[in-house]
DNA sequence: AAGGACTCCAACCGCAAACAA
DNA sequence: ATTGTTTGCGGTTGGAGTCCT
């Protein structure tokens, strides 16, 4: 099945299209149509291969062409996509009228691919990256246990394999937190720690929950407005100390992930002085986030938990501060060490940001919550099973 | 102001599937 | 069924434009 190179024929022209030949193209096309690739730059007065005709024509001249940036909904659907397609980009550009495959691609690989690396996720697995999640399983295991000497040297090789992935306020907290560890420490609380004041400002619940319910309308964010909430599903002979007991015996399972409100009881109370009146997480999910980092779990419940709860896993505990129990991991991925991280914040909350919010820093924002919930796509769950 | 580094994207290349004879 | 041709696709490259020092 031998196939004769249409472009080696001495005297075609390589290299960028002149205005001039476009015209003829153009002109050509539309009095005739393409027909036949190989044919037409012969009879359209074009010194050019078929091949080179074909795709000036349908990556640039095709009238039907839409230029320009893309949107955020033109975006959201090509992550969207690409989690499912993969690298199939003439599928993905079959779903977005007006683009083309290569323009998807370029898109991709200039702009998306360079975000999502920068957020921490895969952009092949769409996933949490697995060094990263390892990180936050150790960092997590250090903070409670203090003979862990070998797992901190091992975070330390980890964070410099990372290289230009992890920023300095990473840096710092690893840092910290490998030095002030709460149970070798006789200090309190509030001094234990000595979190970058930056570090401080981000706040993983200040998320866009308008895009989040377009990207995903079957999902309903649970929001723990009261400890006695009326829409409690938590079964009534269940104490505080109960839930915990039943989480640790068996986080996953369905009385535990069905809650959609708390127990009455201090639990709320703690996870709400921590994260402020309005949390997206039920509170299996926020018992989750506690248990992996207390140590309640084991590896497997950990890292499946974790998984599942992806960029909503924060480090929250009753024995780390709320600045950093406001803090979710991939927050602090790799970001310009001198501007605050804005991945959970819009352009309106984010107190602490500059007005002149970029586009760009917008679209941060936006992509790392639509894989927040692309994930829970992933699964085929709704919000209150993903746990 | 200069030039080196970096970014972006149009265009190219090679492969394989689809089609035609 | 076989062989040659065309088309489509995805990865890669080159160079223009921009940024940085």
């Amino acid at each position: 099945m031998g196939k004769t190179p249409c472009c080696e024929k001495d005297g075609l022209k390589k290299g960028p299209w002149t205005p001039e030949e476009d015209e003829k193209l153009i002109g050509y096309i539309q009095k005739h149509g393409h027909g036949r690739w190989r044919t037409l730059p012969k009879n359209a007065g074009l010194k050019r291969c078929g091949k080179s005709c074909r795709l000036r024509w349908s990556n640039y001249l095709r009238p039907d062409i839409k230029r320009g940036r893309f949107s955020f909904e033109e975006e959201e659907t090509i992550i969207q996509l690409h989690s499912v397609l993969g690298n199939k980009w003439s599928a993905i550009a079959a779903r977005l009228p007006g683009r083309t495959d290569n323009e998807i691609k370029n898109y991709w690989n200039t702009h998306i691919r360079k975000r999502l690396l920068k957020m921490g996720i895969d952009p092949v697995t769409h996933t949490q990256r697995l060094d990263l999640l390892e990180l936050s399983s150790l960092l997590s295991s250090s903070l409670y246990n203090p003979s862990s000497s070998h797992q901190q040297i091992h975070v330390q090789n980890l964070l410099g394999n990372m290289g230009p992935l992890v920023n300095q306020n990473l840096l710092n907290l690893a840092t910290t937190l490998l030095s002030y560890h709460p149970k070798t420490t006789s200090t309190s609380t509030s001094t234990r720690f000595n979190v970058p004041q930056n570090v401080q400002e981000i706040n993983p619940l200040n998320v866009h929950q308008n895009q989040f319910q377009s990207f995903q309308p079957n999902v309903q964010p649970c929001t723990i407005s009261s400890t006695t909430s009326n829409t409690s599903t938590v079964p009534s002979y269940l104490n505080d100390t109960q839930f915990m007991q039943l989480a640790k015996m068996d986080p996953l399972s369905e009385s535990l992930t069905s809650c959609t409100s708390w127990p009455d009881s201090s639990l709320s109370n703690m996870w709400q002085n921590s994260v402020g009146e309005q949390a997206l997480f039920t509170p299996a999910e926020s018992y989750a986030a506690m248990a992996s980092t207390n140590g309640y779990l084991d590896s497997t419940q950990s890292s499946s938990i974790v998984n599942s709860l992806s960029e909503n896993q924060a480090f929250v505990s009753s024995e780390v501060p709320n600045n950093i129990a406001n803090m979710s991991f991939s927050s602090l991925l790799s970001t310009p060490s001198s501007s605050p991280h804005n991945l959970y914040s819009s352009s309106t909350t984010y107190a602490n940001s500059k007005n002149t919010t970029t586009h760009e820093d917008e679209r941060d924002s936006f992509c790392s919550n639509m894989f927040l919930y692309s994930d829970i796509a992933n699964y085929g769950l709704n919000g209150n099973e993903f746990v």
